[in-house]
DNA sequence: TTTGTTTTGAATGATTATGTCAAAAATACA
DNA sequence: TGTATTTTTGACATAATCATTCAAAACAAA
């Protein structure tokens, strides 16, 4: 279950590659990939897809990474995280049957 | 399956309470909680708080609300939402059982 | 109409997102 | 060691988004 900064800082090492070369497909400073792969920052939408396209992985997968990073920052603090959660399922899937 | 805001609309309608009663009780301008019933804007955190106390319900059972309607926002939309949703319930029980 | 309530949108302020840059720290290796 | 390369950090800048206020428009009931 590795979030998507340590998902491809592990692609990134396997290829023995520098932060520059992936920050500069990215078209971005190499210090916020190092943040992105520290967690420190968050990786935008754009930037998700492109990191599927460079190491050509299912870009699908890598969106289930960022988007559950994100969601899992955003009740971190939350009690009821959990339940959250659960009630928030049940809403998308009420949304997609009705729509 | 109620929204944070269709919640707390229904529960002062029961009341037949103007917004504006609701609203000097949470020390804002009627105009925002026109906007949050209708979905139009967020409540923060403590506005929830004091809409739990204010309508004498379960504090608990208004945050899911207001959490689970904040995920869904997150992820509307994405193809794979109900998947990352999946994966970070996943990410919180790993979480909470490593700490 | 008159009165009270709700909704809307423009304007403003606050916060967050995004990025650059340069220096410091860490790493590799001649 | 010393030097080159890579990574990390933090200060700063700017853009985008979000929250709030206010006044006016729209709505509802008497």
């Amino acid at each position: 279950m590795l979030s998507l900064g340590e998902t491809i800082r592990k692609l990134r090492e396997e290829k023995e590659l520098p932060l520059r070369t992936v920050a500069a497909f990215l078209d971005i400073d190499q210090a916020i990939l190092s943040k992105i792969e520290r967690g420190q920052r968050n990786a935008n939408r754009e930037q998700v897809v492109k990191l599927a396209e460079f190491f050509k992985i299912k870009e699908s997968d890598l969106l289930v990474s960022w988007l559950s990073d994100k969601l899992v920052y955003e009740i971190a603090d939350e009690d009821v995280a959990l339940k959250a959660l659960q009630v928030a399922e049940e809403k998308v899937k009420y949304n997609k049957s009705k729509k």
